[in-house]
DNA sequence: TGTATCCGATACGCAACTGTATGGGATACA
DNA sequence: TGTATCCCATACAGTTGCGTATCGGATACA
């Protein structure tokens, strides 16, 4: 699947130029598709030619993985950055029915990478490892990371103010997790113009409601 | 997008060739993606060669356009007929507690396309839509059938037990087939060995709970 | 059974991409 | 600044796939 290239020192330059073409190919596989993307048209737009690519990369794959690898990171990152920036969320608040869940819900996706290149790479991803059994794990593990991590806020939020949720939170993470992802290809289909609000949109239409009803106060 | 190729008499032999090379296309689009397969694979594999492909269809493009219509005509008669078969699911019952739900969804989505090879196919289908706003609309257009004759059963079967959705049952609809598309994915990637069940298993665990909650008794 | 029409096989020219081997310019380090 | 090492550009040979044009066998119909 991904046979790193034979170890080589990690010089500076040879990283500056791996990051380089993994940054055009995440340009050009969002676009295009991985199957869709020469590995010329990657070097190329990267500003080399096949010469580098083969220096660094065995094959168009090991490149993506790599990518992925980087991208997931990325991703991951803003997903904490936000969950940081609004860990107070939820503090003053005291009953169930101030409409506070909007705003969770909002605030969430918001901390969600919202972006559609993320979302045709991520298809990708998925769709990729839905034919290939031994890409399949990887792709599970970035999700699992997610999942946990979302998890952890829905269930420190809701103790926040007291509540808990009915059922496995993890299920209940599962759910807007689908939703979410559901939501953001709906956005890129209908060709929305300003993706930040066309998404809360969908989502915020049905969570609330849903999560609502799925929560219920802590008794000591 | 699908630019028919110029009116011919649809006589019976070249209707059957391109059934045949439609079936082939299925079977290596849902193994390989649309992007891996050649023009010359499908018609080798269809018994062909690229002579005949070329005389019934423009490009694969187009070829895949005419596949996928006739395939969603499959799942919405194998929905249509799953319907039929449970038209009269939930007479007799009188309460929201007798676990009638779980029954309700397994039903349901036993009803849905339940095969690996359309789910691959529909995932590709739906990346291609993210790519090319032209095939968007027609992406979008599928699952809008899919939507409201699902909704239809959903709240049927709820009236029949003297219930109503306390939201609008077609989000409630896209919330059930967002999870089932996602428990369906799951299945794939997780390497499931029998396939009927573990799609429902998924399913079961999260949406009788939800469900539950999002009905209310018709009070007339 | 004869004949007109249809359909798909074959042949051809072309373009794009692949992977490797090699050499020269860039870089690091003394 | 000299030199060893590294990294990427270039050249080469080969494969695969594409689209078209043409021809012969199959099919329909009288």
């Amino acid at each position: 699947m991904g046979e790193t290239i034979s170890e080589v020192p990690a010089t500076a330059r040879r990283q500056r130029t791996r990051e380089r073409l993994m940054d055009a190919a995440h340009k050009l596989f969002a676009s295009q598709g991985v199957h869709a993307v020469s590995i010329e048209a990657i070097a190329e737009a990267a500003g080399y030619t096949r010469g580098a690519f083969y220096s660094n990369f065995a094959s168009k794959n090991e490149l993506f993985f790599a990518m992925m690898r980087r991208e997931i990171e990325v991703q991951l990152d803003r997903l904490r950055a936000a969950i940081a920036r609004n860990s107070d969320l939820g503090t003053g608040r005291a009953t169930l029915e101030s409409g506070f869940l909007a705003e969770v819900i909002q605030e969430i996706f918001s901390a969600l990478p919202d972006d559609r290149t993320w979302t045709l790479i991520h298809s990708e991803f998925e769709l990729l490892a839905l034919r290939d059994p031994a890409a399949a794990p990887e792709f599970l593990a970035n999700e699992a990371l997610f999942r946990t991590e979302l998890s952890e806020v829905l269930v420190a939020t809701a103790a926040t103010l007291g509540l808990r949720f009915r059922i496995d939170p993890l299920l209940v993470t599962d759910l807007v997790l689908a939703q979410g992802k559901q939501a953001m290809r709906e956005m890129i289909l209908r060709g929305a113009e300003d993706p930040a609000i066309a998404t809360h949109d969908i989502v915020l239409k049905t969570m609330p409601a849903v999560l609502q009803q799925l929560l219920e106060p802590i008794e000591p």
